[in-house]
RNA sequence: GGGUAGGUGCCCGAGUGGCUAAAGGGAGCAGACUGUAAAUCUGCCGUCUAACGACUACGAUGGUUCGAAUCCGUCCCUGCCCA
C-alpha cells in the first residue's frame, strides 16, 4: 500500500473485561498498530542509535522535539532538508513534541505569559519566545505526522490554583495551535504537503474537576488524536494510574488516546488496562545509556558485579539484535570500559522491550485474554 | 661520587604542628532515572561493628612536643641534572 494522504484509526478489539483496546492507526507515514511505545528521538536521533537500529527495534512510531531541534539545527534547515523523514532518513510516521514538556523541565529556565513562554536558551542564555503559533510553525516546518498542542505542563506537587491557571491557560493555547494549525494546513494542502494531525493535551495535574473539565474541553476539539499530559513528573504511581482511568473514558472512543511520557513496563500494561492506546517515554534510552535494562523479570543492571562472568543475553525470552548476539558479561565490560556502543546495545534492548511488550500486549487483547497476560506481566516485573 | 626534587590510603594527588581516617580526581561497590539541559546524578569506599565506637595508618626507624603526615637525626628507595 502506498502512504496514505490522511489519518484514520479504526478500533478492532476490545477487552471485555477491561478498558484494554487493540487498534490500527492510519498515517501518511504508514501504519501504527497500537497500543504502541514510541521511542524518544529529541535532536532527531533516538540518541545513540542508527537509523538502521532504530529499526531494528521494531519501531513502528518515533518522536523528535520541535523546541530542540528548533534550538538546533534550526527548523529552517530541517525545512530545507525537505523535513524531518528526510533529514533523518527515517521513513516511518513521526511525532514533535511542542515544547510544552519544556515548560516543566526547565521551569527554571522560562518565564510563563499569557502570550506565551519565554525560555532562556541553557547552552547560552539566548532568549527565545515560544507561542501556540510559533510552536505550530515550527512543527509544520519540521514536517512530522504528528504534532502536539503547546500545553502548560504543571508541575507536582502543585496547587490547585496553579493547576487551575495552567489548565485554562493549556485551553485558551489550544484555540490558537488549532486556529494556527489550520491556517498553516490550507496553504500546505494546496502545495501538495501530507497532512498533519495535531493532537490536543488534557491537563489538570492531580486534581479531579480539572482533569474532568479538562477532558471535557479538548474532546470538543476535533482532532485525530488525543493526549493526556502532566503525568510522570514526580507524583505516586497510583495517581497516574487514577489520573488515566478518570481521563481515558471522557475521551472520543474512536481515536487513538495518547499517554505522554510514560513509562515503565508496568505503567505501559496500566495504561492499556485503562484505555491507553500510546505511549512514549525517555526511560529505555535513558536507562540504557545508564545501564539499566528492561528483563522479563524486572530492571537489572548491567554494570553489576554479579554480571561479571553471565555468559547469557540480557533477557533469555528477547530475541532483539542485542540479545540475539551478546551476552551480559560482554555488555558489562562495554560499561566498565566506557565504551558508548554498551550503551546502544543495551538502548536496542529496551526499546525492543518496550515495543514488544505492547505487541504482545496487542495480540493478547486480540486474542482475548488481556487480563491473564496483564496479570503475568505484572507478577513478573515483581510488583 | 656531587647536586637537586620527591616518597601520602587500590592508583593519581592536595595537605607543612592540633579543626586529619586525611581535600580532590580516578578505580571499585551499590542506587536513582518516566512528552531528554542527562554516555548523568546520588551514596559508600583503611580494618572490625548493625550502630555507638575501637584499632591501625602518610617510605623505615629513633627523637622533639600535651599533641606529628606535617619539626629534627639516621637509614632505605625513586626522578632529574652534573661528573
Amino acid at each position: 500500500m502506498g502512504a496514505q494522504q490522511t489519518f484514520s484509526f479504526q478500533l478492532l478489539k476490545k477487552c471485555g473485561a477491561t478498558k484494554a483496546r487493540a487498534g490500527l492507526f492510519s498515517t501518511p507515514h504508514g501504519d501504527i498498530e497500537t497500543p504502541i511505545f514510541m521511542p524518544v528521538g529529541t535532536n532527531s536521533v533516538v540518541k545513540t542509535l542508527t537509523k538502521e537500529q532504530i529499526e531494528a527495534t521494531g519501531a513502528q512510531i518515533i518522536l523528535a522535539n520541535s523546541y530542540h531541534l528548533y534550538l538546533k539545527p534550526g527548523t529552517e534547515l530541517i525545512k530545507r532538508a525537505g523535513g524531518v523523514h528526510n533529514w533523518m532518513n527515517f521513513h516511518k510516521p513521526m511525532l514533535t513534541d511542542s515544547g510544552g514538556f519544556q515548560v516543566f523541565s526547565l521551569a527554571d529556565l522560562r518565564k510563563i505569559k499569557e502570550d506565551g513562554v519565554k525560555f532562556s536558551d541553557p547552552k547560552n542564555g539566548n532568549k527565545h519566545f515560544i507561542s501556540p503559533e510559533i510552536s505550530m510553525q515550527i512543527q509544520h516546518d519540521i514536517g512530522a505526522d504528528i504534532i502536539m498542542a503547546f500545553d502548560e505542563c504543571a508541575p507536582y506537587p502543585c496547587d490547585w490554583e496553579h493547576a487551575k491557571g495552567a489548565m485554562e491557560r493549556t485551553h485558551r493555547w489550544l484555540e490558537r495551535c488549532f486556529k494556527a494549525h489550520n491556517e498553516l494546513s490550507v496553504t500546505e494542502r494546496a502545495a501538495g504537503r501530507l497532512e498533519q494531525a495535531l493532537f490536543p493535551i488534557v491537563q489538570g495535574a492531580f486534581y479531579d474537576d480539572l482533569r474532568v473539565e479538562s477532558a471535557k474541553v479538548i474532546s470538543s476539539f476535533e482532532a485525530h488524536g488525543y493526549a493526556i499530559g502532566g503525568v510522570s513528573v514526580g507524583e505516586p504511581l497510583e495517581m497516574k494510574n487514577h489520573v488515566v482511568e478518570l481521563v481515558a473514558p471522557l475521551l472520543p472512543e474512536n481515536k487513538p488516546r495518547y499517554l505522554m511520557g510514560v513509562g515503565t513496563p508496568v505503567d505501559l500494561i496500566e495504561g492499556v488496562r485503562r484505555g491507553i492506546d500510546m505511549f512514549d517515554c525517555v526511560l529505555p534510552t535513558r536507562n540504557a545509556r545508564h545501564g539499566t535494562f528492561f528483563t522479563t523479570y524486572g530492571n537489572k543492571i548491567v554494570k553489576n558485579k554479579e554480571f561479571e562472568d553471565d555468559f547469557s543475553p540480557l533477557d533469555e525470552n528477547c530475541d532483539c539484535p542485542t540479545c540475539k548476539n551478546h551476552t551480559k558479561a560482554y555488555i558489562r565490560h562495554l560499561f566498565k570500559a566506557s565504551e558508548v556502543t554498551g550503551a546502544t546495545l543495551l538502548s536496542i534492548h529496551n526499546i525492543h522491550f518496550l515495543i514488544n511488550l505492547m505487541k504482545q500486549t496487542r495480540v493478547a487483547i486480540l486474542e482475548g485474554r488481556f487480563e491473564e497476560f496483564a496479570a503475568e506481566v505484572i507478577k513478573n516485573q515483581g510488583l
